[in-house]
DNA sequence: CCAACCTTGACACGATCTTGGTAAGGTTGG
DNA sequence: CCAACCTTACCAAGATCGTGTCAAGGTTGG
């Protein structure tokens, strides 16, 4: 057998058993099987668990977080669409009258959901997959 | 006055008024008061509100989520620290061997955490605020 | 063969999120 | 002045999250 079983990585990460399953379950840490089925895990693994406990610790999160930001990351228009909306508005391109700037700015938000609603007609952009 | 009643806003953006108070509270939006303290929403608000609302709609995540990704993009320490730990080793690098790679991959977790662990002691670099 | 693991699945409990309500009190407009 | 609004502050109920535990059954190593 090249890594831990599951009891012997729990001991080593901190994690019960039962959460390295819930963590799995959520995607967040690929797990290799044996052919009977077994979980095993790797020093790479192994390492990854251990951040995640210190990430969560460290910044007050939750593995739901976790999860989410994974989300971001992997479907571009989410994370796209998210950082669009925070963009406050500080103060409007010089030039601009405030009324233009707020017209503008409501026509960005609605370009932003009308391009994610679009199914790919015309991909004029491909960021990253 | 210039802007809606809390009302006024729940019935334009679909909202009920004790979600606006609600959404207020996540520190999603930034309402202004009046000077007795009832909340005035502009027009800005509003579309920002019906942007959010479609946001959740259309990518079924929930207001946490959201405030979560808020947190993502002003605290560049927690966006960068998962944005790394995402970093699947999909292949290592050209030349070296795979456990080279490894020891690598567990040091840069460690610098990682480290980094995010240290009060400001020797400030090589501040991103952003 | 048998004890000690592993698997999936379910039930359960406390905590948090989302949402609605309701109560006690201030503001406003006619 | 008074109805209709606003405020904050609670309580509640259903959902989801995080976590433990237990059951029924397969695997493994000595």
């Amino acid at each position: 057998m090249e890594g831990l079983t599951i009891q012997e990585a729990a001991e080593t990460t901190g994690w019960s058993p039962r959460m390295l399953r819930y963590i799995e379950g959520a995607g967040l840490v690929e797990v290799g099987r044996t052919a009977s089925g077994y979980r095993v895990y790797g020093p790479g693994e192994l390492q990854r668990l251990r951040t995640l406990r210190e990430l969560l610790a460290r910044f007050d999160c939750a593995l739901s977080d976790v999860a989410f930001a994974r989300r971001m990351t992997s479907e571009s228009e989410l994370g796209t669409a998210l950082d669009d909306w925070f963009e406050a508005r500080p103060a409007p391109p010089e030039g601009v009258a405030s009324d233009d700037w707020l017209r503008w700015e409501q026509e960005k938000h609605q370009r932003l959901l009308a391009a994610a609603a679009e199914p790919p007609t015309s991909p004029k952009e491909k960021t990253a997959a």
